[in-house]
DNA sequence: CACGACGATGACGTTCACGTAATGCAAACG
DNA sequence: CGTTTGCATTACGTGAACGTCATCGTCGTG
């Protein structure tokens, strides 16, 4: 069962990534394993991040700045003294993505019209073609 | 005026790119400037495309693929002998990014409950730090 | 006409995000 | 008990996306 810890195959096979690709991560401090003598042993934690990650990348953020947002989304791990500063930066993040979104949305916009557009054409070379027999 | 065609540096400013990058996007068949004698000048259309690079790197696409994306948009400056194929293709796309936006928008409903989460943390520790006085 | 600004063309360098051996240890298995 | 299996570390390799440097051609201007 999942006794909440997973070994690095186990980790592989379910987020579908490489040993190497979560050492990696660990090296850069994204991920924290627990050692089990030599062995690493993934925790819940280590899991939520590791999604997080996979996630950011989707977007084209930098293993660094994931790095950053996933301190944000970790602050009850730790004290929260610089708390005030965290929210802020969290704000400014939050506003990047509803921008992120907005243009998304444009590009779907964009794409759908150049869709419909090329569909008119099939639809006319259709008719060209019946026209022809 | 913007005479329909800019030089290297015009662009450079307008799109805040270097010239290199200008010059690379070209070698991969990302842009088509014309040429005055050895320069190049940057067309409308190619202002698009950049536009469209650009657009396409903040969301994490690779120039390959945003290469791919442009065909789409400029089918018609081709003949249209797979334009079936290519609306396929474009539906495909078009899937990609409707997913890439409701997830978008669950990672910014996550980040907005941190926030209110960080805000209440907040809002105690001034009532504690306001008890104590 | 010298000269500096702008642009072109190689060619090599760099950063990021891993891939790919080579080697070693340690438990599990036949 | 030798061997396979799983994971570890170390180190060098790689593709993408440019940066940087050297060198060269060509205008326009004082």
């Amino acid at each position: 069962m999942t006794e909440d810890l997973m070994t690095i195959r186990e980790m592989c096979e379910t987020y579908d990534v490489t040993p190497r690709t979560l050492r990696f991560y660990e090296a850069k401090e994204l991920l924290f394993p627990i050692r089990e003598g030599q062995k690493r042993l993934f925790t819940k934690r280590d899991r939520a991040r590791l999604k997080l990650i996979l996630r950011g990348k989707r977007f084209g953020f930098s293993l660094e700045e994931i790095r950053q947002l996933l301190d944000l989304y970790h602050v009850g791990d730790q004290q929260m003294t610089q708390m005030t500063r965290t929210i802020e930066i969290a704000r400014e993040r939050l506003g990047d993505m509803e921008a992120r979104r907005e243009e998304l949305t444009q590009a779907i916009d964009d794409l759908k019209e150049q869709l419909r557009w090329g569909e008119k054409v099939i639809a006319s070379m259709k008719n060209e073609k019946k026209a022809a027999e």
